[in-house]
DNA sequence: AGAAACATACCGACCGGTCTGTCTGTTTTT
DNA sequence: AAAAACAGACAGACCGGTCGGTATGTTTCT
């Protein structure tokens, strides 16, 4: 692992508990044993660092929650895979995220402060929503939804629930609570499908 | 308005957008037009204004989304009367809290950074879900319930999903997607009452 | 091959600026 | 006159970022 994977692998562990504004260089600097030199001969400035965290969050993020989702015959097994990955695989993940899911904690704290990195969260936020969609859609194209389902307003619901477990989790740390949140969510999938 | 009320209002203000930490004192000051001496002179620090703060937005939280529940018989009315204070009584209020779901910034700024701050925010979150919970309990024993459900997961899902649905107005300010997020919580309800 | 020139990685002192909180003095209220 | 309320200068800690210097290769020239 080069210095510059340590820095970025740190940034990661340090903004998903406390933020990034709350983060400061000092704090990263300790906690991989390098110097103010040895940062930003590779970073421009914090910015820099953020953005190279983010990605790297983003590619955990996939490797995480899409593990095994391509093997699976329907949609809806793929969401319900995808809801059980992000208890077992995303949120248990406290080697590179020991604060919670870092998309949250960054949405939130960067809202009004830093519009431009914010916006780079909200843009996620609607990937992911979008892609819970498309998923949607195509048990609706195949008929397996009950009659009148929204498939928009399912997405975001589903959605807002992995958010909302999220905010829990982040707060009180509950394996348990999040199984039942996880579980909550799987059940309702159950009953909007045929 | 004493400064004194000034000072929380618009401490209320900030912390729902700016979070506790990334708000200095000197934003308040010169929102409110004082000094630190009229500042200091009614808090003895940053951490007793915090508790001033989160004294009043409970106070306004209640205001706001139990207003009119008193009067409606059935408990499962009651929560889908809350929901709707939630959305346009609650987070329509821009006057207070501009940011937000304050308890929403706090509690996911606060965690892991001053404990016994973010502790405040998970007590509060506990009281909330045992509310929804001794509500729906109530619909249980009326066996007004589907068979099978559990309550205290019905709780759990609903305040996730307004917990979530809170993240995503923080991070996209769309009352199109709030809406919809509000109206599959009431729906979901519908689905699990005979 | 050996010397000289250059590139890269890293160190840590230091800079301007911001933070919370204190302290002294002045104004207002009672 | 005494007390409470307010103003603002100041202290001390910490912030992100810069910069001169060093140590270690790597490339180029003779």
């Amino acid at each position: 692992m080069t210095l510059k994977e340590k820095i970025v692998h740190e940034s990661l562990r340090q903004f998903s508990t406390k933020g990034f504004l709350n983060t400061s260089i000092t704090d990263i600097l300790e906690a991989v044993g390098t110097s103010k030199g040895g940062l930003y001969n590779h970073f421009k400035n914090k910015e820099a660092l953020f953005f190279a965290a983010l990605s790297e969050a983003r590619k955990i993020w996939r490797q995480r929650n899409l593990e095994g989702l391509g093997e699976l015959d329907r949609p809806v097994k793929k969401i319900k895979k995808l809801l059980e990955n992000y208890r077992d695989r995303y949120l248990a993940d406290s080697e590179n995220f020991p604060g919670g899911c870092i998309f949250v904690t960054l949405a939130v704290e960067l809202n009004d402060q830093r519009p431009h990195l914010a916006r780079e969260m909200n843009e996620g936020f609607l990937r992911f929503k979008g892609m819970l969609k498309r998923l949607l859609d195509q048990e609706h194209t195949a008929g397996n939804l009950k009659d009148g389902v929204d498939t928009q307003q399912v997405a975001e619901m589903i959605f807002s629930g992995i958010l909302g477990a999220s905010v829990v989790y982040i707060s009180d740390k509950s394996r348990i609570t999040l199984d039942r949140n996880i579980r909550a969510l799987t059940e309702y999938l159950d009953m909007i499908v045929k």
